[in-house]
DNA sequence: TTTTGAGTTGTTCGA
DNA sequence: GTCGAACAACTCAAA
C-alpha cells in the first residue's frame, strides 16, 4: 500500500502483522454487495502483502488484545472509524489494549482532514458547506506518504493463523448478482489515472450526465481505503497527474485561456466533491444520531404516508417500477451494478420523499443495502439534504421534476434505454415520456404510479403544515 | 452583540 | 424557445 497511514506508521515502528478484523456488528448489516467487495479488496491486499494478511473474525475488543499478546506486539495502528459505532468501538479497543500494556495509535484516518479538526473561530463545528470548504482548504492536509519500501518488502510477523471470509451467497454463481468494479489498490490507482487523463478535464460540464462515463467512480475505492483522498488532492494541486499522456492531453485543453479556466474549474469542483465527503463525516462525527434521525427534528412531525399503499409504493420504487423512466433506470442500475450516478440518486431520492411522501430513512436503508460504495455519513446526509431536513438543506420548494431532469441530463435517452428494456424500442428523448407515443407501453412498461404535479402540491402542503406548527413559525 | 451577506445540485410562470 | 422573477424567509458565518 503506497499511502495507507496506519500501515506506514506500523512499518515505521518495526516488524508488522497486518490484520483485518471482521467485526460481526458491521459485517452482518453491510449488505451482500459490500461484503463481497470487501472480500475481494482484502484478497487484493493479501496479494500485495505476499499472503501476509491475517484475518480474524470477532469483536475487536477481544480479538485485538488476544492477537497482540500472541505476537508480543508493542503497539497497534489503526485507521480510525469516525462513525457513531466505530468511534465508540475504537475507544473500547484502546482501553482493552492499554490494560495489557499495548498502545493503540489511531493517527490513521481515511480523510484528508480528520473529522472534528475543522472548526469555526469559536470552536464549534460548521453547519454550512461553503464556509467549511474554505476552512478545510485553509487547514490543509499532509502530503501522501512516500513509503520507504514497497508492500512486498515489509518485514512481516508470521506464524499466526488466519480466518477465511465466506463469499457472499450467489456472488459467483448468480447472474443477477451485481457486476462489481475491480477491487484493490492497483485498480483504484488505475481508475484515478484513467479519470484524471480524460473525464476530469471536463468534469464541470460532464459530471451531471448519467449517460456518459463522466464521473470518477472512485467512491468505492475511497470507501475501502484503497486510495487516500490526500493522494488525489496532491495530484490535483499539481495539475492532476504526473502521467506524460495526461500532460499532453491537458496541454491541448490548456492551450487557450478559456480552456485553462475550464480545467481549473473542473479541478475545483472535483476537490469540492472530496470535501463534501469530509464535511458529512464531520457533521456525523458531531451529531451521531443524524445517521438515522432527522437533523432538523421538526421534520419528524411532518405527515408521511404509511400502511399498505405506502408499502406498495416503496416496493415499486425499490424494483424500478414507478412508471417514471429516469427513476426506474436509476433504481435498476443500483440493483444491477451496486452503484447509481449521483445526479440520479438525487432524482430518485426526491421522488421517494416528495412524490411518494415516504420518510427518507426508507430510501437510505435501501441504498445502504445495495450500494457498493455505501457510506453512512454521505448516505444519511445526502438523503437528509434532499428531504430538506439536513445540513444546509435544499429549500423546501425545491422539488425535482423527474421528467425535466431526465430531459436535461439524459438528453438522448441513452441512460434510460440502457437500464429499462421495456423502453428500448423508443427513440431519443421519447423514452422519458412513454405516454406521448402510441407504442409507449407495448413492451410492458408500467404507467406512472402517481401524478407528479399533484404530489408536488401535496408535498408543499405538508411542509406548510409543519412550518405553521413550529414555535418560531419557521421550517 | 448586532448586523449583514450568503447559501451544491430546482421549478414554474409569465413576458 | 428563452429569460428573469418568484417561491419564503431561515440559518449560519463572520465582521
Amino acid at each position: 500500500m503506497s499511502d495507507h497511514p496506519a500501515l506506514n506508521a506500523a512499518v515505521a515502528a518495526g516488524a508488522v502483522l497486518p490484520v483485518f478484523v471482521v467485526d460481526p456488528a458491521i459485517w452482518g448489516p453491510s449488505g451482500e454487495v459490500r461484503r463481497e467487495y470487501l472480500r475481494r479488496s482484502l484478497e487484493a491486499l493479501n496479494g500485495s502483502l505476499r499472503g501476509g494478511l491475517t484475518i480474524r473474525t470477532g469483536d475487536p475488543v477481544e480479538v485485538l488484545p488476544t492477537l497482540a499478546r500472541e505476537v508480543a506486539a508493542s503497539s497497534v495502528h489503526i485507521s480510525a472509524d469516525h462513525g457513531p459505532y466505530g468511534s465508540q468501538r475504537d475507544d473500547a479497543v484502546s482501553r482493552a489494549l492499554s490494560d495489557i500494556g499495548v498502545t493503540l495509535d489511531t493517527s490513521g484516518s481515511p480523510y484528508a482532514v480528520s473529522p472534528g479538526r475543522v472548526r469555526k473561530a469559536d470552536g464549534t463545528p460548521y453547519r454550512v458547506f461553503t464556509p467549511f470548504y474554505r476552512a478545510w482548504c485553509a487547514h490543509g492536509w499532509r502530503r501522501p506518504a512516500q513509503s520507504a519500501q514497497p508492500a512486498s518488502d515489509i518485514a512481516l510477523v508470521d506464524g499466526v493463523g488466519s480466518d477465511r471470509l465466506p463469499p457472499a451467497p450467489g456472488s459467483s454463481t448468480d447472474t443477477a448478482f451485481p457486476q462489481l468494479p475491480e477491487a484493490g489498490e492497483d485498480a483504484a490507482l488505475k481508475r484515478w489515472r484513467a479519470f484524471a487523463d480524460d473525464a476530469l478535464g471536463d468534469y464541470a460540464g460532464g459530471r451531471d450526465r448519467p449517460d456518459l462515463a463522466s464521473t470518477s467512480r472512485l467512491s468505492v475505492h475511497l470507501k475501502y481505503g484503497e486510495i487516500h483522498p490526500r493522494t488525489l488532492l496532491a495530484d490535483l494541486a499539481e495539475g492532476a497527474s504526473p502521467d506524460p499522456a495526461h500532460i499532453a492531453h491537458t496541454a491541448h485543453i490548456a492551450h487557450t485561456a478559456d480552456g485553462r479556466e475550464r480545467l481549473a474549474k473542473s479541478y475545483e469542483i472535483f476537490r469540492k466533491e472530496l470535501a463534501w465527503r469530509e464535511f458529512y463525516a464531520d457533521v456525523l462525527h458531531h451529531e451521531p444520531r443524524s445517521a438515522r434521525e432527522y437533523l432538523r427534528e421538526e421534520f419528524s412531525r411532518m405527515q408521511y404516508d404509511t400502511g399498505h399503499e405506502a408499502d406498495q409504493s416503496l416496493k415499486a420504487w425499490q424494483q424500478g417500477l414507478t412508471g417514471f423512466p429516469i427513476v426506474d433506470a436509476g433504481m435498476r442500475q443500483l440493483l444491477r451494478e451496486g452503484w447509481m450516478h449521483n445526479r440520479v440518486r438525487m432524482v430518485v431520492a426526491s421522488f421517494l420523499v416528495k412524490d411518494l411522501h415516504l420518510e427518507w430513512q426508507h430510501g437510505a436503508r435501501w441504498f445502504m443495502r445495495h450500494l457498493v460504495d455505501g457510506d453512512l455519513a454521505s448516505n444519511s446526509h445526502g438523503w437528509q439534504w434532499t428531504a430538506g431536513c439536513g445540513t444546509d438543506a435544499a429549500p423546501y420548494f425545491r422539488i425535482f421534476n423527474p421528467i425535466t431532469q431526465a430531459k436535461r441530463f439524459d438528453p438522448d435517452g441513452d441512460y434510460v434505454r440502457h437500464y429499462v428494456p421495456e423502453l428500448q424500442h423508443l427513440a431519443g428523448a421519447t423514452v422519458h415520456e412513454p405516454w406521448t407515443t402510441a407504442e409507449g407501453y407495448s413492451k410492458g412498461y408500467p404507467e406512472p404510479i402517481v401524478d407528479h404535479a399533484e404530489e408536488r402540491v401535496e408535498a408543499l402542503r405538508r411542509y406548510e403544515e409543519i412550518k405553521a406548527a413550529s414555535p418560531t413559525g419557521s421550517v
